[in-house]
RNA sequence: GGCCCGUUGGAGAAGCGGCUUAACUCACCACCCUUUCACGGUGGCAUUCAUGGGUUCGAAUCCCAUACGGGUCACCA
């Protein structure tokens, strides 16, 4: 029995991938949902497509949800014996038996078409003028005799629903508010497959059900599956629960994230590896779709419970925006105290080239002098090399410096008197290009930019006094003289 | 094509009949800070809410039509 004071909701990925943004939407608000009022989030294997599973998928889905924050509180790895198993392929048994209930009860029955007569008899369809072919029924009504004659062929039968005909199916969608069908737009759809395996529609059904989920959340493309769903839920007299479809995420063509899009970067893994926080990227795809009363933007992961309300979800597509996903990962780098902002930054720069010239110390003061402007760990990498690996093509502008008499005498200047200091400190830095302003009157680039440019070979970066005493003096001097 | 859903600035969006000549955030532009870059700060950026009709004293907000966009039509989920 439902109860509806205890919310269950679910995110059922099928492993034939690995977690994408679109998932950890889903996932994100069915959780949110179910913390929000104190109910159980479930994760559920729906892995009845055993040609398309890919090894490794269930494990790194629920890995990477966890990652993000996203725990449950059942999973196949963490099962409540009261609903165990979580993989659908190990509740066959189950499907098997509310598919046997509904022929007996003739909602359902046997179909021994093949492939190739559906195929037929769908461009058939289409010849004449309709625009949607659904199945024809040809064996709605088979004989005894014609079902020995196809088991003798060798045919294996599929077992497909008898759709009420000119049925509406009306229902209230959380997020869009009430939507119809009518049956006669659906044929009859097959439950079981040839292959003694349920499908998607009807399995989810029968683990909603029996896994006592009050509410389901999901993608945009399964709200015309929901007619098909309720269907069985009246056919079995299920206790339905409420729907609410989100919209999908689009990419900047307004199309729905495939899979294959390489326009967008779209695994978790690959921003994990990238050097997205979990909790800056949890933050993105909660502003994904949902918008919260106030103007409030950040939010941890309890503010973002608290706040969670599903009728604030959006009924219109949004775009992943990855500019705006750089700027709340870099709020959130800049957050971290300098220890956690070094345990999260190390991995990256000490796979910097010539990161191996520096002492620990030095690495630490180089990545924090970026740590303002980093908008994601492997950015590191294009920051540090002017000053780890600098290549020198100088353009007019940087020659014309370098050449200048003014550049050469503030360049020899620095030289001598960085040579004759003992110990290199910013502020030493600082002091000696005081020095050498005061004694020239030189300021600005002419100063500045020919030191820069010997070190760096670039016009731009960050600050030399940072910049200087984490090379040291040897270095500097040697690049300088170069 | 049938069915279903959607349409507020470059992007995410608030707005739910008068308080709106439309909040907030990203991006962009300008200025300030600054040797430069970045960070930070200040300001600018939709007289208009896809279009056309209607309802109303009054509409981005309600209704209808059109256009455009998307989802779905499998023995995939």
């Amino acid at each position: 029995m439902l109860d509806p004071k205890n919310i269950r909701v679910r995110y059922a990925p099928s492993p034939t991938g690995f977690l994408h943004i679109g998932g950890a939407r889903s996932a994100l608000f069915n959780y949110l949902f179910a913390k929000k009022n104190k109910g159980q989030f479930i994760i559920r294997i729906e892995d009845t497509d055993i040609e398309r599973n890919v090894e490794g998928g269930e494990v790194s889905q629920i890995r990477d949800l966890k990652w993000l924050g996203i725990i449950p509180d059942e999973s196949p790895l963490e099962p409540n014996p009261r609903y165990a198993p979580y993989r659908q392929m190990e509740r066959l048994n189950t499907y098997q038996q509310y598919a046997q209930q509904l022929l007996k009860q003739g909602h359902a029955y046997e179909c021994y078409c093949s492939e190739e007569e559906l195929e037929r008899s769908r461009e058939e369809q289409l010849a004449r003028g309709i625009a949607a072919p659904q199945y024809n029924r040809r064996c709605l009504h088979l004989s005894k005799e014609e079902k020995n004659n196809f088991v003798a062929q060798g045919r294996k039968p599929v077992i497909r629903i008898k759709l009420e005909d000119h049925l509406t199916i009306a229902f209230e969608d959380m997020v869009r508010g009430p939507v119809s069908f009518n049956n006669d737009d659906i044929g009859d759809w097959v439950l079981i497959k040839s292959n003694g395996i349920p499908t998607y529609n009807f399995a989810v059904v029968i683990d909603d059900y029996s896994m006592d989920i009050t509410h389901v959340f999901r993608g945009e493309e399964h709200l015309s599956n929901t007619p098909k769903q309720i269907q069985i839920y009246r056919y079995l007299k299920f206790p339905m629960p409420q729907f609410g479809h989100m919209t999908i995420i689009v990419n900047e063509n307004g199309k729905k994230l495939s899979k294959r899009d390489a326009s967008i970067i779209q695994f978790m893994s690959q921003y994990r590896d990238m050097g997205y926080l979990p909790e800056a990227i949890f933050n993105f795809i909660l502003l994904l779709g949902w918008s919260p009363e106030g103007t409030q933007e950040i939010f941890t992961k309890d503010q973002a419970i608290a706040a969670f309300d599903a009728k604030r979800l959006s009924s219109s597509p949004s775009m992943f925006d990855p500019q705006k996903m750089n700027w709340l990962n870099n709020f959130y780098l800049k957050q971290l105290s300098d220890d956690a902002y070094w345990n999260f930054i190390a991995p990256f720069i000490n796979k910097a080239p010539g990161v191996e010239l520096l002492s620990e110390a030095s690495v630490k003061q180089l990545a924090k002098t970026f740590k303002d402007q980093l908008a994601y760990g492997i950015q590191i990498l294009d920051l540090v090399k002017p000053i780890l690996e600098p290549t020198f093509n100088f353009d007019d502008e940087a020659k014309a410096l370098l050449q200048s008499q003014d550049g050469q005498k503030a360049l020899a200047l620095f030289i001598q008197k960085l040579s004759q200091l003992q110990e290199i400190q910013g502020p030493n830095i600082k002091e000696i290009f005081k020095a050498i302003q005061s004694e020239t009157g030189l300021k600005g680039k002419p100063l500045f930019m020919p030191v820069r440019l010997k070190l760096t070979g670039q016009l731009h970066g960050a600050e030399l006094a940072n910049i200087i005493p984490i090379l040291g003096k040897d270095l500097t001097l040697k690049r300088l003289k170069a």
